[in-house]
DNA sequence: TCTAAAATTAGAATTATTCTAAATCTGTCA
DNA sequence: TGACAGATTTAGAATAATTCTAATTTTAGA
């Protein structure tokens, strides 16, 4: 089991640690993409010393890594999951859960997927603009 | 010119305060997505006693009015915008700038659009859980 | 085993946002 | 007009998420 996470850290090129080990654990058994926070929170009690700087530090590498996936919904705290296919997330403005949407492109205000009544929506692309990508060369940071 | 903003407020219900007209102009002049930092920034030197609290507090009462439209683009800053039709935001990874996408779903990841070169992108859905809506009548916050 | 680099830690610092309580403004009506 | 209640604005304190810093601990390799 444990194993499995090491084996993953490995492929990635990060040195399996204890505390890294830990957290990518609790990020497979808790797939309501928690907060750093939360991530905290939930393992603290298990290891005594863990700082928030390691949690904080330990998801960033995680990201850049490509491990898991870094997400905000509408609100301004970083979520992490660590199922990183492409997919869609709704947030309930009841209950504040996330849920996962695996449908595909649809029109999506005002209308329904898996039951979830959907008011309005946003998506946000990333890249590089043509602006930047025409002035390559110079300096490339 | 004024006076536009002045009914457009009113057609909102809202009073038409010198500090509500002044944020709404900005708003309207720049339309570079600013967080409520930028608008603060933007219009202090005009409006010696302006507070942060105040552009905060009209910034959320646009919003909710549904005047301007607020959105978070892959960071942990609220940015506001005057055009409330649907569109799409693209950043920029090198120049952090903002862009609107006017073109319609198309599958994003690892193409183009405008000349802007996307790597990855969110979409997030808002409304109300299939488990809220079944549970309604009894508290429905 | 020794050593240098990597990782972790506690707590301070920073930043975005909200809260609070006092001051100011506005519209109404005597 | 003038007083008053309610709405608005203000300055700064408070809160919350995240990053930074400097010291300590762990790890891996010679
Ligand atoms: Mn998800
Ligand atoms: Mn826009
Ligand atoms: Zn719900
Ligand atoms: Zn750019």
């Amino acid at each position: 089991m444990l194993q499995n996470y090491k084996k993953g850290l490995i492929n990635h090129k990060i040195s399996p640690t204890t505390q890294r080990v830990k957290i990518l654990e609790f990020l497979d058994k808790n797939r309501t993409h928690p907060t750093a926070e939360q991530v905290y929170l939930g393992l603290k009690d298990k290891m005594i010393s863990l700082s928030k700087a390691t949690v904080y530090n330990t998801l960033k590498l995680f990201v850049e890594s490509g491990l898991i996936h870094e997400l905000t919904v509408f609100e301004n705290e970083t979520r992490y999951e660590y199922n990183t296919e492409n997919h869609i997330h709704f947030k309930c403005i009841k209950c504040g859960n996330i849920f996962d949407i695996h449908e595909g492109n649809k029109i999506f205000a005002e209308s329904v997927i898996n039951g979830h009544k959907i008011f309005d929506y946003q998506i946000n692309l990333r890249g590089i603009c043509n602006s930047c990508l025409n002035k390559n060369g110079e300096n490339n940071a």
